[in-house]
DNA sequence: TCTTCATATGAATAACTGTTCATATGTTCA
DNA sequence: TGAACATATGAACAGTTATTCATATGAAGA
């Protein structure tokens, strides 16, 4: 991953030198865009996308997830997990039920975003 | 896929019928959510979320871009191609350089929102 | 036209990811 | 406490994806 490339590199004609040293400055942490990608990544399944679109209209228990996109609960149930994981759902005892819910309003934010992208 | 998986359902008890029925009428179109998520999986990469970054400070062509990943000339075009594809990205030739830009802004604001919710 | 250089592309490989199946956990109610 | 039910979890499998290697394409200059 860190190794050297230099070989692979294109001769200096091709290197605008200050230009890819101003841009290098400008770029944040190698972890910051790690963590970026890795919050994308979540939005960037179709089961997941669905679910967060449920959780817009309305709080709802995984078994109710689960028939409202006709899959098992098993596979809601995982995905329910990293959606948690990535703090963009919450949760709530109810009995014997778990209700899910959006974690905050970025969720919405991002997603609205990504559909007017789409819909240009 | 479209199996009917009644059977993993669960009970009455737990599905809230009337909130299940509503919110499927406000779902959007399955094939919307799937460009959706197709559109966050682009963002879903490290080498494709730098190369956004990159080409947010200056256009540049893929030789620079390599050089400033330390990543292969091969790797960073297969991206810059599924960036192409997603509309993200726009090239121009420039004599025997390929100068590529970023398509429009809509690409800066999804960005910019995922860094918020990272940063919170 | 021939060479050089920047980029593109196809095939192969290794790593990752989503779903399923089987089963465990934890709650409610009799 | 035991049965019933909703949810969680681990392992396995299939499908997908990013990078590399080798090579092709296409532009520039001699």
């Amino acid at each position: 991953m860190n190794q050297d490339r230099y070989s692979e590199r294109c001769q200096e004609v091709c290197v605008h030198e200050e230009v890819v040293n101003s841009v290098t400055e400008e770029m944040p942490e190698d972890e910051i865009l790690y963590d970026l990608a890795e919050l994308f990544k979540i939005f960037g399944d179709t089961t997941r996308i669905k679910i967060l679109y449920v959780l817009f209209e309305s709080d709802m228990c995984v078994c109710d997830i689960a028939q409202l996109l006709n899959m098992g609960q098993s596979a809601i149930s995982h995905q329910l997990r990293v959606l948690k994981q990535a703090q963009l759902v919450k949760f709530r005892r109810e009995g014997k039920q778990v209700i899910y819910s959006l974690a905050d309003d970025h969720v919405r934010t991002i997603i609205n975003n990504g559909m007017e992208h789409i819909m240009e």
